[in-house]
DNA sequence: AGATAATGTCATCTC
DNA sequence: GAGAGATGACATTAT
């Protein structure tokens, strides 16, 4: 895994070098500070472990007690070759834990993003999608007049569910509301995309929850509170051909009809509607009605209905825009031209029009984006851990190598001595083994050299030099 | 009341 | 070139 990681760093790195070839160039000193980063990183291990241990890297290539590793019997030489280079097989310079920044994490290491159960996170980036979207996935149209349950259903209904199943009653209040206004109800109809929309006559707009005195009620795609319907209608004949907005009161219509047959008061409304609210003012959002505690933001919202109008929909209601700030965000950008195009709009209220679709999107873009950071940053919190723990066990396996060495030099050292105890001189005396050193042969004979003649020779390394 | 988290918005960049 | 998405920075609001 350490090893996966510097190596996705790098080779993060050489894709940079090689298809960003200018922006490589404009960038030499973040390179080149990257690069400082590994030597860096390299050199405090390496310091690191050269100060924990005792010197393992110097013992191979230099004299133990005068002999060299070369000088030694094959036997203890292989012996301290194996775990020499047992420890050179660690390649400690690769458990380097680099210093990577947050920011070229997120860089480097786009895969990243989604290596903590990316199912999981697809769900939870869709989440502002799902929320928004929830009228227009086409895929998920249901047949005509089946209506789901509740609740679990009520999530994945799109708009046009929500169109094919909806009562046609609705539709027959949007035709009333249209001749009353001056709209023809194909218009009013176009604003879905609906071929068909099911129009009925025999429907009964009491049927809604607009016929509800005193209940919540959508304006303008916001949850608001009406004392009648007929504050619904008081915009009309407002520039851009403003009214109530008839569809948006589908919406909500049909939500009552699907899930919300009994008391509508307070009730949970699956619109997303959190924009920004003015300062004191209670956002409307489904939580608003749901969190327990917050029972006060909903009697504040009884009092004053404009006041649950985000900055945008207040905006929206003050130059009359026909269409919800909920439509107009969610609106492919084909149908929201169209849409534009079929009205006729004061530039004032295209632009604020456009203005509000980039808002709407970008708050979702941002939700998706703090979420896909945050998930970054758990990841790396988890590769700390994993090498904090990897770099433990490292530090346990180089001690238990030192000691082996120790073990080893003690019985070079014992073998050594053992050997000088026996030898004699031709006058029968002892040698020195301070005066002389052994120098084994390759074919397996040994001489005794006076080590004037071994430091003659030179060390191994440097004879090889 | 101040600290911190959460959220919205704008500017800018990239695709 | 327009539009959408991503993201840093900042402001505002909530906790």
């Amino acid at each position: 895994m350490l090893r996966e990681k510097s190596e996705a760093v790098d080779h993060s790195s050489q894709q940079e070098e090689t298809e960003e070839g200018e922006s490589a160039q404009a960038k030499p000193r973040q390179q080149s500070k990257k690069e400082e980063n590994k030597i860096e990183g390299a050199s405090t291990w390496e310091a690191e472990t050269t100060e924990a241990g005792n010197e393992p890297s110097t013992l191979p290539e230099h004299t133990l007690e005068g002999i060299s590793v070369e000088d030694i019997p094959p036997f203890l030489s292989s012996v301290c070759e194996s775990v020499n280079s047992s420890a050179q097989n660690i390649n400690l310079s690769q458990a380097i834990s680099h210093d990577v920044n947050l920011h070229e994490a997120m860089l480097l290491c786009p895969n990243n993003t989604f290596r903590r159960d990316p199912s999981a996170r697809y769900a939870e980036a869709q989440e502002p999608s799902l929320q928004l979207n929830s009228h227009t996935n086409p895929e998920q149209a249901t047949p005509a007049m089946s209506l789901p349950p509740v609740d679990n259903q009520m999530k994945n209904l799109t708009s046009q569910d929500l169109l094919y199943d909806l009562d046609s009653n609705i539709f027959d209040g949007i035709n009333l509301m249209s001749l009353a206004t001056g709209f023809s109800p194909l218009e009013v109809s176009q604003l879905f995309e609906e071929p068909d929309s099911g129009l009925s006559l025999n429907s009964s707009y009491n049927s809604t929850s607009l016929t509800n005195s005193n209940s919540y009620c959508i304006y303008n795609g916001t949850v608001g509170y009406n004392n009648d319907l007929q504050s619904l209608c008081h915009d009309l004949g407002a520039v851009g051909g403003c009214y109530p907005e008839p569809h948006k009161h589908c919406h909500m219509d049909h939500r009552t009809i699907v899930g919300f047959h009994g008391s509508l008061e307070c009730q949970q409304v699956f619109h997303d509607h959190t924009y920004h609210l003015q300062s004191g003012v209670p956002e409307p959002t489904s939580e608003s009605f749901t969190w327990s505690g917050k029972s006060q933001k909903i009697s504040g919202c009884l009092d004053n209905p404009d006041r649950n109008l985000s900055r945008d929909e207040q905006r929206a209601k003050a130059l009359h825009i026909p269409f919800s700030v909920d439509e107009i965000v969610r609106m492919p950008v084909d149908s929201f031209n169209s849409m534009l195009s079929r009205h006729y709009l004061t530039d004032l209220q295209v632009s604020l029009i456009r203005d509000i679709r980039r808002r709407g999107k970008n708050k979702v873009a941002a939700q998706n984006c703090r979420k896909r950071k945050l998930d970054i940053i758990l990841n790396l919190e988890d590769d700390i851990c994993n090498l904090r723990a990897k770099k433990e066990a490292l530090k346990n396996e180089k001690t238990q190598r030192n000691k082996a060495i120790g073990i080893m030099r003690q019985k070079l050292h014992d073998l050594y001595q053992d050997v000088f105890n026996r030898l004699r001189d031709d006058q029968g005396r002892p040698v020195n083994p301070s005066h002389y050193a052994l120098q084994y042969s390759h074919d397996g004979t040994f001489l005794i050299v006076p080590k004037e003649m071994v430091s003659q020779k030179g060390s191994p390394k440097e004879r090889r030099n």
